[in-house]
DNA sequence: AGGCCTCGAGTTCC
DNA sequence: CTCGAGGCCT
């Protein structure tokens, strides 16, 4: 037994290569799998780590020694001619790095004459792992991986593919292997077809590839729209190249299909930058799906002296993107409160890269969120971004418990509310909030909402330094912001002349403010910017709002018996009163013009997504709305058109499935300003 | 009453 | 971005 290592770390390895051949069978042997690749990924990489603290951890049948996959009973067994290996992965910068020094202090021991390395970088298609045998030019054989000794005899559906040539340009034997995959066209295109037929829809194309090669009916594969590229010599009949830039153009010359994108890189900094640049815009405009790329050494002589480890080469590395899916473990619960006095529980979680940022925590929504996921303490999850943007908890791995999680209860009180932290059920819905209002953390929500991007938009006043202010008993209602200062604020840890006057400048540039912003910033139930607009619009000015009859709220398009009480109720508060005639002494309340009508855009619903060149998000709301059209925040049969930029959101695809125009950048500012 | 649609509220990180 | 709930239409 190995010594010096902890109890909790060996126990943890134990789960985790459990865990690993689990999954990797249900995927590998009955094409299924009830987690994703990329979390899978990341279970590996957390053993990876573990067993690279502690060496003595390492068994001979653990998930990293080994590849994955045993062949399949149904299909005809083939012995690989050459033993398949499995490449090592990279999911960071100091990874890569780490492999590039390991690569030139290897190459400068065995070949000091030779010692520079150039890489080759190559895109990795997620799809299928493929060898293709060729005798005398004519495909052969086409057989999966399997344990990498012997794989399965899919010749019968990969010569339904119509990119893999059944003779090669001259009548060589050639051992060759690459990748099938699904185009993102056809993926989509299956779906929808599942969906018309009932069915349930495919979570990825990946799983439909290994699934439709080992069909036993060809026709069946036949009908899925498959293609394939190839990258890797391993038997030929002629000399092989001398170098996989020169190996990759000979697969060309047979007719097979070959990825166009590989570089030649000669530092590891321009394999990290070929890295970024497909990450981003390149890697969605092609019609195949690209999880990392593949570093490999260029020159064969270097590549054979660096060799093999028993697992794979020490030539190569996949540079895996970051991974829009990862595990981690929930380390502790606690609660938050909202600016209305909600509570929300929030998980602690062990810090974790997704989707290229660190995330440390993720809302658990309330208490039912937690009790239908079975959310406990210390248990390990799978992580995912909503949106490229919100960390969500999507699934617990009940396997990784060992007995010590603890569950979590909803607490009977809790001190973010002040005084005996009493809370209570707002009745009808999930949701718990504190007894009284008004405690400092509520306060403090409140206030920085007023101070927020919807409401007064006041540069340099988050929440950080609303707090700070609070603290220091200088604010405790809005528009004690504008009784602040310069001198005040200097007497402020982290206040400087320059930032103490940018603040005071930020604030005079506020004070002048159109009636809905006011409105926004008020925090009263129910009231976000639509509807503070329309009542804005309504009644044109602050003091006709004061005077309000609560009959008129109810009387509004738009605003029913809940949303009509709660105005009433915040307008009839004395307190509030006194807030707005205060806030009425500082601020000078800009009329809101009631409907104008008209514009390019007059009644056109409009839903924006992603990203644009020439102008912002809020920019082209702004565009809409300036041309007599309707900014919208999901998309609906009654959607004008959907303006879509660089990097689009579900938003697009949810528009081509309604039959809803898309329309680009420059369509849309022919159309605002026609 | 049921079924959209739209809006509000909370959300993470840099 | 997503979820849930309010409001309106049928």
């Amino acid at each position: 037994m190995a010594t010096g290592v902890p109890e909790e770390a060996r126990e943890r390895a134990a789960k985790l290569r459990d865990a690993i051949r689990a999954y990797r069978a249900a995927y590998h042997e009955r094409d299924e799998s009830s987690i994703s690749p990329e979390a899978l990924d990341s279970l590996k990489h957390e053993l990876v780590l573990l067993e690279k603290q502690y060496p003595s951890l390492v068994t001979a049948d653990s998930p990293t020694q080994t590849v994955a996959g045993k062949p399949l009973p149904g299909l005809k067994k083939v012995a690989h001619a050459v033993p398949q290996w499995s490449l090592d992965d990279a999911f960071d910068e100091a990874e890569i790095r780490a492999f590039d020094e390991r690569v030139r202090r290897m190459l400068a021991k065995s070949l000091p004459k030779n010692a520079q390395p150039t890489y080759v970088c190559e895109l990795k298609i997620d799809g299928a792992h493929i060898i293709l045998t060729y005798e005398k030019g004519s495909l052969t054989v086409a057989a999966t991986r399997g344990d990498g000794v012997v794989g399965e005899d899919v010749t019968h559906t990969v010569s339904t593919i119509a990119s893999i040539p059944k003779e090669l340009t001259r009548p060589v034997d050639l051992i060759v292997e690459g990748e099938i995959y699904m185009s993102r066209k056809g993926f989509a295109l299956l779906n929808k077809e599942q969906e018309k037929a009932g069915k349930p829809l495919f979570a990825n194309p990946r799983n439909i590839v290994a699934g439709s090669l080992r069909q036993l009916d060809p026709a069946a594969a036949a009908a899925r729209p498959l293609g394939a590229f190839l990258y890797d010599i391993e038997g030929f009949s002629e000399p092989v190249p001398g170098s996989q830039f020169l190996e990759l153009a000979a697969l060309r010359d047979l007719g097979l299909p070959v990825n166009p994108h590989e570089v030649r890189a000669t530092t590891i900094e321009e394999v990290i930058a070929y890295w970024k640049k497909w990450q981003g815009r390149a890697r969605d405009r092609e019609d195949y799906q690209i999880d990392g790329i593949v570093v490999k050494v260029e020159d064969r002589a270097q590549q054979q002296a660096l060799g093999h480890t028993g697992k794979g080469p020490r030539y190569a590395i996949a540079f895996k993107f970051p991974a829009e899916q990862v595990t981690t473990v929930v380390e502790d619960i606690s609660l938050q409160v909202g600016r209305t006095g909600v509570l929300t529980p929030v998980a602690h979680l062990r810090p974790v890269a997704v989707a290229g940022t660190m995330v440390a925590r993720a809302t658990l929504h309330n208490e039912d969120f937690i009790k239908e996921k079975d959310i406990r303490i210390g248990d390990t999850v799978i992580l995912q971004k909503a949106g490229d943007i919100i960390p969500e908890i999507v699934q617990v791995l009940p396997e990784f418990r060992n007995g010590k999680e603890k569950r979590w209860a909803f607490p009977k009180s809790s001190p973010l509310c002040g005084g005996d932290g009493e809370i209570e059920r707002v009745p009808g819905t999930a949701a718990w909030r504190c007894k009284i209002a008004g405690s400092f953390d509520q306060q403090l929500r409140k206030l920085a909402h007023f101070a927020g991007k919807s409401a007064l938009d006041i540069d340099g006043l988050g929440a950080k330094t609303v707090k700070l202010l609070m603290e220091h008993e200088l604010v405790a209602n809005p528009d004690d912001f504008f009784d602040l200062t310069k001198d005040e604020l200097l007497g402020l840890p982290g206040f400087k002349e320059k930032s103490a006057q940018n603040l005071i400048d930020a604030l005079a540039a506020r004070r002048s403010i159109p009636l809905d912003r006011l409105l926004v910033g008020l925090s009263i139930p129910h009231v976000g910017e639509e509807t503070a607009r329309s009542i804005a619009m309504h009644f044109g000015s602050l003091s006709a709002l004061r005077a309000a009859k609560p009959a008129e709220f109810s009387a509004m398009h738009g605003i029913g018996d809940v949303v009509a009480d709660a105005c009433t109720r915040w307008f009839a508060d004395p307190e509030n009163r006194a807030l707005l005639e205060r806030l009425a002494a500082h601020l000078s309340v800009m009329d809101v013009k009631r409907e104008g009508g008209g514009g390019p855009l007059a009644g056109v619903t409009v839903v924006i997504t992603g990203s644009f060149e020439s102008f912002s998000r809020e920019e082209a709301e702004a565009l809409v709305r300036k041309a007599g059209g309707k900014p919208a925040g999901s998309v609906s049969k009654k959607t004008g058109f959907v303006l879509a930029g660089e990097k689009p959101g579900s938003k697009l695809q949810a528009a081509q499935e309604l039959g809803i125009p898309v329309v680009d950048e420059a369509e849309f500012l022919r159309r605002v300003n026609p």
